[in-house]
DNA sequence: TGTTTTTTCAAACAAGCGTTTTAATTCTTT
DNA sequence: AAAGAATTAAAACGCTTGTTTGAAAAAACA
């Protein structure tokens, strides 16, 4: 009676977790539209009303799978940033520093899931042009945040920049990302093969180079680098 | 009786024409899976038969719309291009000379359809962003070229640099400018109303700017501005 | 053990999809 | 005005979609 029962550790992975692996798979190849609950059903090896019976609806399951996959990134986000603070004894960080806190914890994010089937940076790209009502106030819920967080810390580096003008240009920034990610998997067709994509952190690298100048250089008059 | 007929001028657009500006309107709202051929019949006052009347299936209809509305883009582009050049003695152009011949064709037939309630930047970005094959193939079509030519001039620009560089920056510059595009309609509510996004002139400007420092201080060892 | 709760499964539902068909209508030409 | 071609219109075609149902199976608990 008394503490007599321990959850076991499920060996195979539960039906509701394969259900969310599908569900990112195939919400990255097709997006929104293109996902139907059979196809889910298929690859995870579930019922078809497996779905509806764990999640409610086709709309929360996609939900719930954007919740699992985008917040350990911006939690990186902000772990890295207090990281970088820390070591640089609270002075403003520099615009590199900053950058490579947003868009490394992707990189990692990627590499990780590698073997996967699921490309990330399709998925987290595709978040952004799907059009669906519910998927933009996901969007606004999870991204607004960390917005306000970076045009902070972006004005301490610039103090004589007006907000406007910091938005401006961490709004390309963001854009630049995003674009890149969604980009990434035509990278190899559109340089005939000179450039691989598969090498994802020459890639992460490059765009935090690229995204750091572009801000910088776009500046009014830019005083630190 | 003498040259009695003459074509009168039709005051309202034909059924093609509508069906293809309808086309264009719901593709950039909902994407390609999104759009339906009854949603188009009747945004376009048409029949449902109408579409496979004139076009013959779904996937022509989309196709004939792209293109449509992408070709003109793309000439301008390198009519801008051949200008320049001759307008700098067929002597290397700047990045920013560059760029703004690729940039300013979008915002130029934006600014055209402004009152047209299809957002041209959100319809361009879809086509990026589409996963379905046939478009991927039109894309391929279109655009493979294009890149080559820019290719071409920017190794002019930097001659020192390997072509693997080039590609790899054309690329993030190109990606950025797709990313900025699909997130415009966003950038007021990114930016808590600071930021308009009707002044398409203004992100132009400012995306030229942004992509060409991006482009230049990306490189290992930028020689020219 | 037997009982109850949780999870799976097959089947069916109404609704929406692209497409085809057939007839009516409009336009063009003689 | 009559004949022919081009366009519109309404209805139906299979097919796929998300969701629901009710019974079977599995798991958890007593």
């Amino acid at each position: 009676m008394i503490a007599t029962v321990i959850k076991n550790p499920k060996p195979k992975l539960e039906t509701r977790a394969r259900l969310i692996e599908a569900t990112a798979h195939l919400f990255s190849l097709h997006g929104y539209n293109g996902l139907t609950l059979r196809s889910v059903a298929k690859e995870a090896k579930a019922n078809l009303a497996a779905a509806n019976y764990h999640f409610g609806s086709k709309d929360a399951l996609v939900l719930e799978m954007l919740r699992e996959r985008i917040q350990p990134i911006n939690q990186r986000r902000l772990e890295l940033l207090e990281e970088e603070k820390n070591n640089n004894s609270n002075l403003p960080l520099g615009v590199f520093q900053i950058f490579r806190t947003l868009i490394h914890p992707i990189g990692e994010e990627i590499s990780k899931s590698a073997n996967s089937r699921c490309s990330l940076a399709q998925l987290v790209a595709r978040t952004f042009t799907e059009p669906t009502e519910f998927i933009e106030r996901m969007h606004h819920r999870f991204f607004s945040q960390i917005a306000e967080i970076y045009h902070r810390e972006l004005s301490l580096t610039f103090p004589n920049q007006p907000a406007k003008e910091i938005y401006w240009h961490l709004h390309l920034a963001v854009a630049s990302m995003l674009g890149a990610l969604a980009q990434h998997r035509r990278l190899e067709d559109f340089t005939k093969g000179m450039c691989n994509e598969n090498q994802v952190d020459e890639m992460i690298n490059r765009l935090t180079k690229f995204v750091s100048h572009g801000f910088t250089h776009g500046l009014r008059n830019s005083s630190p680098s």
